[in-house]
DNA sequence: GTCTATAAATAGATAGAC
DNA sequence: GTCTATCTATTTATAGAC
């Protein structure tokens, strides 16, 4: 186990009254590990300081290292936190009693919604990866395995049932949270000043992204 | 214009006779040019050192600083070499004299193939895109759009035969290059030690993606 | 729990000899 | 074109007062 009590991103406890807006007690952490998790998901672990983390989190930075171990500390406690939601979010669509094929499509919202809930989960995990995975320990591994062993499973299902064709777990995967992941990635291009109007930059509701991601999974896994 | 004559990456001039592996004349150029790019493509802008790209080229620091302005002029470099690249080729494509689904499987192929001459072109993408794309002038966006335009233009003449279904073109322009890439930052993770058997990081042969991906694109656009 | 000041290490960049 | 030595700025991290 390396993952401590981590704080709740979406969930920040009511100010005790305090001064004008500084954090107090419980969340000062949360407001580090949010300012934290947004910054290294848009410019990388190296490109973040801490003292950019304690401005944004609007703390001083010595609280940053009485709240955690130190940057890598903080880093991976994200990267963790990350992994665990989706992988249990994830694991109990597969187990639902549902048929296979409307579970690959529980399995794209969720995932789409989990990126809506945590921002930075797409592009810091791309980065990640794009690195090696080098600050993931085995747990961590762990948990991105059972995300993945979850769709195998839903697929695997459809496979036997002889709802889907058969298909390589991996290219599958690709497939669906490719283009999720790269959307991601390029609505951060966007949100640059003076790119709105360019033509790949357009917003796509994330609605519409779903049922056409949805429509694509079913697409791909029908048999022929 | 930003470019220069930047060297092609690809290309490398055979040594004069000089040391034992001492890099000559154009070939120190080009040696700085690929390290710097895997560098990057792997660990982010912030995550290289100068001294680290000097080091991987086999070359001395100094020299990086003869052959380019500076770290981030190098960066640029990479990046514009990449875009310029891409656009030419696809741009190509999408002007043969072909059917619109071969136009597009063409697109495809071919993305696959400049990700495989350029290894690095990917993973730096994506990074560069969750960053915001903040290294990219107006000069390289240019570059940007025209990939998306050529693609687009293959997805309007299908539209306009009737032989595509009308679709978002950055749906379908995400649909299609999203696994490719994701695919490229998950053979990175998947390629440190010791990752080898774990199911997520199974081989795919890029034959294999390429073929896949073409399927999966012609039954996003099939019509009905 | 919070802040200031600072130690210690690192990294980008250049001067100048060869 | 190539290398050594170094200057300077930045950055992680901590000591210690309040």
């Amino acid at each position: 186990m390396t993952a401590r009590k981590s704080p709740k991103p979406a969930t920040r406890a009511p100010r005790k009254r305090g001064g004008p807006r500084r954090a107090d007690a419980g969340d000062t952490r949360a407001a580090v590990f949010l300012a934290a998790a947004d910054a290294f998901s848009r410019r990388g672990f190296d490109g973040v300081g801490v003292d950019d983390i304690a401005r944004a989190a609007g703390v001083n930075k010595a609280m940053l290292y009485y709240h955690f171990k130190d940057k890598r500390g903080l880093y991976r406690e994200i990267v963790v936190d990350m992994l665990t939601a989706a992988g249990a979010r994830v694991s109990a669509i597969a187990s639902e009693p549902l048929p296979p094929d409307q579970k690959l499509s529980q399995f794209i919202a969720e995932f789409v919604r989990l990126a809506d809930a945590r921002p930075y989960f797409p592009t810091l995990m791309l980065r990640e990866m794009a690195e090696g995975a080098l600050h993931l320990d085995a747990d961590t591994l762990a948990q991105m395995r059972t995300v993945f062993l979850a769709f195998g499973r839903i697929l695997d299902e459809g496979q036997r049932s002889g709802a889907f064709r058969p298909l390589h777990p991996v290219l599958a995967y690709m497939t669906v949270l490719g283009p999720v992941m790269l959307n991601a990635a390029r609505e951060r291009a966007g949100a640059q000043p003076g790119r709105a109007q360019l033509p790949m930059f357009a917003q796509v509701p994330h609605g519409e992204l779903i049922r056409h991601m949805q429509h694509v999974a079913l697409q791909m896994l029908k048999k022929d």
